[in-house]
DNA sequence: TCCTAACTTCACAATCTTGTGAAACCACAG
DNA sequence: CTGTGGTTTCACAAGATTGTGAAGTTAGGA
């Protein structure tokens, strides 16, 4: 039941947005935020970031984000402040005007993987404790370090691969393929080329 | 090898075994859970896998579970569903009782995080959907397409990771130095000397 | 076949979690 | 200073979750 959503258009200095905004692309955002609450996002976060990463400047204000998701101020307001928090998003000033902007981080992505590592440091941590507790003599104890060992493996990796991606990144970057980009190497890339048409949905 | 205060081995009779487990191993078993929980698990099955993971045969049957956790068999039962359905524990039935035991499976690591990456193609395909909804000539869609490319990278990585990490882990093995063994290499091995001594107790 | 230990399902009460309206706040334009 | 647009805080109602006792099932053993 889409009823006008569509708010009040008299909006004065233009949006860079169509503001009944398209169909699919708020098909795209409830998608993709379903999909970060299932990983563990709260459900409002998840919605305004999916929304700020589909807006055309990456930044949008809290009325915008209202009413492009049938949200009240106190609703964004929440959500916003959750994001700031886990350094998704930033906020700033529109100049001249008493409204913020809420703005996605380019480096989100990476700053959050990089924040993943650094609970597997503490994950580690509690397995030693476990392994001290133990013995590591004991079965129990040399099954904890194993894992205890996966998780080291996978600590130094991922800072070696984070590494990585950013000289990737840049390269892809000075050559303008990140739009639609081409890749081919490292650990054999695989493009799973399939029409996200039959997108299974939700 | 040291054996712990466990095993009330072939005691399918009454006798709940009185032997409340040491407390140390009972305070590791928490947090590491409290940890998982804070991670997405539901607490049950944390709690359970955690203990699990803890008792030195790697199984235990239902009744000690209970006994250890102070839940009820229908707690148990339930976690152990879940557990299942994820793949991370297996049930086997003691022979000569009705009993079932719940055991750890010893890949269980490598195996979720196995999953995690079928996660990623999921995400991968849901932000297709999202540059094809923005066109790839928007800001908005070479933003996402960024992080799809992010996020194909992170999965070609991850996997030839995994690979890696089988034949670490088959050296180690054989080399008997899982157990509190050391290292350094492979990647940039790095051995996070020391958690961050704060540890952050939750 | 019947008995019964052991696991599972069910309905529910106790807790948490969410998102909202409304009031409180704040900072800036006038 | 003061009026006002814009954001944040608060208390709460509507929903979820969760774990439990108790009843229901299932299958080994005699």
């Amino acid at each position: 039941m889409r009823t006008v959503t569509d708010e009040p258009t008299g909006e004065p200095a233009g949006k860079p947005t169509p503001s009944p905004y398209p169909e699919d692309v708020s098909r795209f955002v409830e998608r993709f935020a379903s999909e970060l609450t299932d990983a563990g996002m709260t459900r409002m976060s998840a919605r305004v970031f999916a929304a700020l990463l589909a807006s055309e400047s990456g930044a949008l204000n809290s009325a915008e984000l209202g009413e492009r998701l049938h949200i009240s101020p106190a609703a964004v307001s929440g959500a916003v402040r959750y994001l700031t928090q886990l350094g998704l998003i930033g906020r700033e000033r529109e100049p001249g005007s008493r409204r913020e902007r809420y703005r996605v981080h380019s480096d989100q992505w990476y700053e959050t993987y990089s924040r993943r590592n650094q609970v597997l440091t503490r994950w580690v941590d509690t397995m030693r404790t476990g392994v001290e507790a133990l013995g590591e003599d004991t079965a129990a104890g040399q099954r904890i370090d194993e894992t205890l060992a996966f998780f080291e493996f996978l600590h130094a990796e991922s800072a070696a691969m984070m590494d990585r991606w950013t000289v990737r990144r840049a390269r892809l970057r000075e050559q303008g393929r990140l739009a639609g980009g081409e890749d081919g190497e490292d650990g054999g890339g695989e493009r799973n080329g399939t029409g996200p048409g039959d997108g299974p949905e939700r």
